[in-house]
DNA sequence: AATTTGACCCGTC
DNA sequence: AGACGGGCCAAAT
């Protein structure tokens, strides 16, 4: 190996790894939000990154649709193509979405968090 | 190489 | 409810 130290390219690479494989673990029927993706990836506060990689990605079998604002509002244009399959997709998977909005979003560290704090029993 | 852009987030008003 | 400002930072101009 040489010595010098590996690109800047790897680790921007291996973020997007890290950040798709969080998204393709989102169960079916539940969404999360750009940063706790990213937050759940190791890069807290990179949320945009998460989106940057939403974009650029081309695996279709990327459950992309499970990905939301931390809202609860989808991240397009509303009524744009990708926002009409967006909530199309998670209707059919049992996500209640109304105005392109779920109704109760997971709040950051929700789920970890009390996790964490209350633990299982 | 500098500037702008963007499927964002959060606290504050 | 929405508006504003600051933070984040890789990719596109």
């Amino acid at each position: 190996m040489t010595p010098a130290a590996a690109a800047p390219e790897d680790a921007a690479a291996q973020a997007r790894e890290r950040i798709l494989a969080v998204i393709r673990a989102i169960p079916r029927g539940q969404v999360m939000g750009y940063g706790q993706v990213a937050a759940k990836a190791g890069l807290p506060g990179r949320a945009r990154l998460t989106a940057r990689v939403l974009g650029m990605n081309e695996d279709p079998d990327l459950p992309w649709h499970r990905v939301l604002r931390s809202d609860g509002r989808i991240a397009m244009p509303e009524g744009s193509h990708g926002w009409r399959e967006q909530s199309q997709r998670l209707r059919a998977e049992g996500v209640a979405i109304e105005r392109g909005r779920v109704k109760h979003m997971p709040r950051s560290g929700g789920d970890d968090l009390d996790a964490a704090l209350w633990g299982p029993g």
